[in-house]
DNA sequence: CAACGATGGGAGAGCGCTCTCCGAATGGAG
DNA sequence: CTCCATTCGGAGAGCGCTCTCCCATCGTTG
């Protein structure tokens, strides 16, 4: 054991004072195979569970791992494998292509992105794996993304976008990466991906709307240009007509705060009898909500609220938000664990899961 | 002993089909040398800017590695540097320890966390470095982050913390890791840190307050606990002071919104003519708002309101708050630039940095 | 009893890079 | 002109790992 001094590498300075310990140099390979008394071959052949290995001896090497705490070099094992372990986790399109600091976009405060987040590395983390996290708002940030993957600095892609005309799907799928999205691309695109089912999600609010006894529904979309948006808006009409409302007044908002408000005001300008609104997102009920009691509305008695998203915002409101619920955590789990199936095998066929949400209720519906 | 199978999955068969390019192997620095005419110890040198190279030379080299396009392999290099040339993200005590899924925290949802980040990645990126993000929220994570960094998988961390209390910077120092904190350690530290002058923060929102005329301030500080909180009521109190104020009520919530409701409602029964308001964060002045409304209190003309953070609950709040702003990219891209070079040297003494916060005047006061 | 698969372990060749030598070339001083 | 210091490029030894050969040792069969 101590005689391996002369094996130091070079550049390490030894100044021979005891103050700092000299740097446990971690054990490799060789030493985990000398002190199980067998080859190198044989350790790995044990670490990653190839070929059959005799028990006995495979005992004695788990033993000597364990002794020496020998941990793989990753640095050395993907120079082998080409492979680094690591999945990149890239949020896309999240900012302005001219602001000054693209970075300072209020975007990636979205609490969203820590839930993504949180799903992703609960997943990866039991598995020894860390993901890089990336941010592609610019073409050049995009470009940078590609030419990491490709140069094998990670073994594929997670991508939530914010945008929905992110250019970044496309680009993966023409660079045969291994990527799986969070929501579907807007345009088809052979790439799996994990998404809610978003028409589902609107029926329960239409559903809880009309148990609760509302007559005159309406409700605010996103941006129709957005996929989820069509689907809230087109399954929150189809529930409702299938409840014998087939005319339910809509306005569109843009999932910000400030076009709630807009979007509320205009609503009651032109509906003022509602006592039921359905609000694509939470963030815009948010917003809808003090425009509603400044009108005299109390909510949920004068009109009841629902929301989409069960995001921080549901909670801030007041009152809190009865809202539609996505499993984000688990949809992200979900979206690494596909990726890693799809970095095992190339070859496996693009899948696309999708989630149900469900109701959360609280005071506003 | 976890698994080390699960480390890393088992070979990975390579269908070697003619159907898919055969993967435009990468060109190494053999490639290049051979290009260029020269060795590869030369091409090595020229990239690393290392001891003298003819110019000449260097320009050829220099168009060689234009020509086949090389980009250098990170795990060849790692493997004899030593160096991963990539660094941690930790975001650390932010989970409960006991809950039924940890990730599933609200904590990790804070829009807070996403502006680190933004800031950190702004910094690395031009650098060509991308953090890898490690959630921090239990002993066996914290654990984890740090045999990954002991191992060398990353270079040094930088670790913004939830908890006031948390045992991670410790575990950082004594295991001699290169690390930077996002705010000081609760306890005294061997450990570089960025921070915002709080008191400084605080001076601003009274002065601002004393400026509109409020005469009859009180404060709705943090929990004391914690060394934020009490910087800011002190620096707030002191500026008060100063300004001919001596006596301020306080009362203590803990950072939610339900906490500022509460500490709203307090605060009016036992000082119901209160006429400025300063909040320790966005979050509990967004709870105390609508409390102010309901009792009959106008924002601002009646009471004039402060927030601290600048977060989106700033201006998802009615009126959008007045607050004091952190400059948290600057401070987290400046933290990412104190690691390097602790990285670069780690006898570089340890420092911190203390930002400046600036008033963001809204419509609260 | 010879011959022959299986089975299981060792030897060793790299993966792509850095960095320490070493030697060739150059220039200036004695 | 010789000698040495200096500059600069090449050779080559690894870094720690995987994986292909290859060989030894079985048990089984003709």
């Amino acid at each position: 054991m101590g005689s391996l001094e002369s094996a130091l590498p070079p550049c390490y300075k030894s100044h021979m004072s005891e103050v700092r310990p000299p740097l446990p140099a971690s054990p490799t390979l060789e030493d985990v195979a000398r002190a199980a008394g067998v080859s190198r071959a044989t350790v790995s052949r044990v670490i990653n569970g190839i070929r059959n290995v005799d028990p006995v001896i495979q005992e004695t090497v788990k033993r000597a791992i364990a002794e020496t705490g020998y941990v793989p070099n990753r640095a050395a094992r993907s120079l082998v494998t080409r492979r680094t372990g690591s999945i990149a986790l890239v949020v896309s399109g999240a900012g302005e292509e001219s602001g000054e600091n693209p970075f300072h976009s209020q975007v990636f405060a979205d609490p969203f992105f820590g839930r993504v987040a949180s799903g992703v590395v609960g997943f990866l983390r039991p598995r020894g794996i860390h993901p890089i996290l990336m941010f592609a708002e610019t073409a050049e940030a995009r470009a940078q993304v590609i030419a990491y993957l490709r140069q094998g600095n990670a073994d594929g892609a997670v991508l939530v976008s914010t945008q929905s005309d992110d250019p970044l799907p496309r680009l993966l799928v023409d660079a045969a990466l291994p990527a799986v999205l969070f929501a579907r691309p807007s345009k088809p695109l052979p790439i799996s991906y994990v998404d809610v089912a978003h028409r589902t999600g609107a029926k329960l609010a239409a559903d809880h709307l009309v148990a609760r006894g509302c007559r005159r529904v309406a409700t605010i979309a996103g941006p129709l240009d957005v996929q989820a948006s069509q689907d809230r808006l087109a399954g929150f009409r189809d529930a409702m007509a299938a409840h014998g409302h087939p005319y339910i007044p809509c306005v569109e908002g843009n999932f910000t705060l400030d076009s709630g408000e807009a979007a509320m005001e205009r609503l009651l300008s032109q509906h003022p009898g509602i006592d039921g609104l359905f609000v694509a997102n939470d963030l815009m009920a948010q917003g809808a909500l003090p425009v509603l009691r400044h009108h005299g509305r109390r909510v949920p008695d004068d009109v009841a609220v629902v929301g989409f998203d069960d995001s921080s915002a549901a909670t801030a409101s007041r009152p809190p938000l009865t809202t539609i619920r996505h499993p984000v955590e688990d949809m992200a789990a979900e979206m690494a664990r596909l990726l890693l199936t799809h970095v095992d095998d190339p070859d496996q066929p693009v899948t696309s899961i999708i989630f149900e949400p469900s109701l959360v209720i609280r005071d506003s519906a």
